[in-house]
DNA sequence: ACGGGCTTCCTAAGGATGTTAGGTTGTGGC
DNA sequence: GCCACAACCTAACATCCTTAGGAAGCCCGT
């Protein structure tokens, strides 16, 4: 009987691929062990535990979605700036529902630091050197960006959108909307 | 053998205790039927399934958070009005994680539209009353204000806010510079 | 009071999952 | 070519959700 090959990183892999198809709650060595033709506690070998697949996904969408940020930001400053991180984000949620969700999961304070998660804040600052804050500002601001970016994309992922009236702007024009108010919100933020 | 008395109601409120406590997720049919000393099957004459017992703990929730907007929302407005709605929110996300991590599951259309969920518009229309907005930008306000204050609340409880340095400005903090800012952009948007 | 009928709650059973223990076999290095 | 390690397996168990069908409590009429 020929050998499937597994490693720790093919095993994540595939389970982020997975969980954007099915969803990140239906994500389960079960599935992931048929899609790969193998008994489940072959996976064991590699995996440790469900929890530890996912922290896996989570960590590889973690610095999947850093390297498309950092792309995203090259040689923009200011507004485009905001546009291009937000809009990774949005994208990302929508492209990848599986991989996003994991980006949320609560990760261990050592993990964490160890994730792309740094990364994502350096890169926030980044975004905002525009817009010349302080160093504490910075920090409210990277925040905010936070909040706001995945709690719209969090809205928008579960349909909050379209519950609306029929006549009700599109979710594309709030986001340009949400765009320039947080520009010149940061920008009123300079001189305070 | 005497009986436990159970309704689907009772059921919804202790599964919300019992989400507040161990976490949404661990949520189970099993756990809720060793609490009321009962075999699980008995509560399929009142539950229907486990997503049922779920969309309950979801309506509850959103009901009881309504609720608490209201209140907190009497006799004021402005930024005084913003920081209600939005404390109310980051207050229920802290003391009942459970219930709110429910607030936050997808509903059918049908269901969202018969839950509290409309009245949480409703509310927050009458939280930006003050800053005489379109009927266009208001909806966008709505949709800013939601997700501010949801993702502020996911990062808060996910522990992001806690991953930076440790000279790093607490989260209160930071909520009073989101309300503020929050409130400018507003003000900004009345005179466009 | 008392019997009928509805509802509550039960036991039995089956299917899916995560996890552990321990064996077997393919594969790379000496 | 052989040996050790790792990959992969079967067996087994615990936990969960769900369905099917039966027994027993409780309310209502007369």
């Amino acid at each position: 009987m020929p050998r499937a090959g597994l490693t720790g990183d093919r095993l994540a892999e595939a389970a982020a691929d997975l969980a954007d198809e099915v969803g990140v709650d239906a994500l389960s060595l079960s599935a992931l062990a048929r899609h790969f033709g193998v008994a489940v506690p072959s996976l064991y070998a590699h995996v440790g535990s469900l929890r530890d697949l996912q922290v896996r996904v989570a960590l590889l969408a973690l610095e999947e979605s850093a390297d498309l940020v950092a792309a995203a930001l090259a040689g923009v400053s200011g507004r485009d700036a905001l546009a291009a991180v937000g809009g990774v984000w949005r994208g990302y949620a929508r492209e990848h529902p599986g991989r996003y969700a994991a980006t949320r999961l609560p990760l261990d304070t050592a993990v964490a630091a160890a994730s792309a998660g740094p990364r994502h804040a350096d890169l926030a600052r980044a975004c905002l050197r525009d817009y010349a804050l302080s160093d504490a500002d910075e920090t409210h601001a990277v925040r905010l960006l936070g909040a706001t970016f995945h709690g719209y994309a969090a809205l928008d992922a579960a349909g909050a959108f379209g519950h609306g009236a029929p006549g009700a702007p599109t979710s594309d024009d709030t986001w340009e909307r949400v765009l320039d108010g947080l520009d010149t919100l940061l920008r009123s933020w300079e001189t305070r």
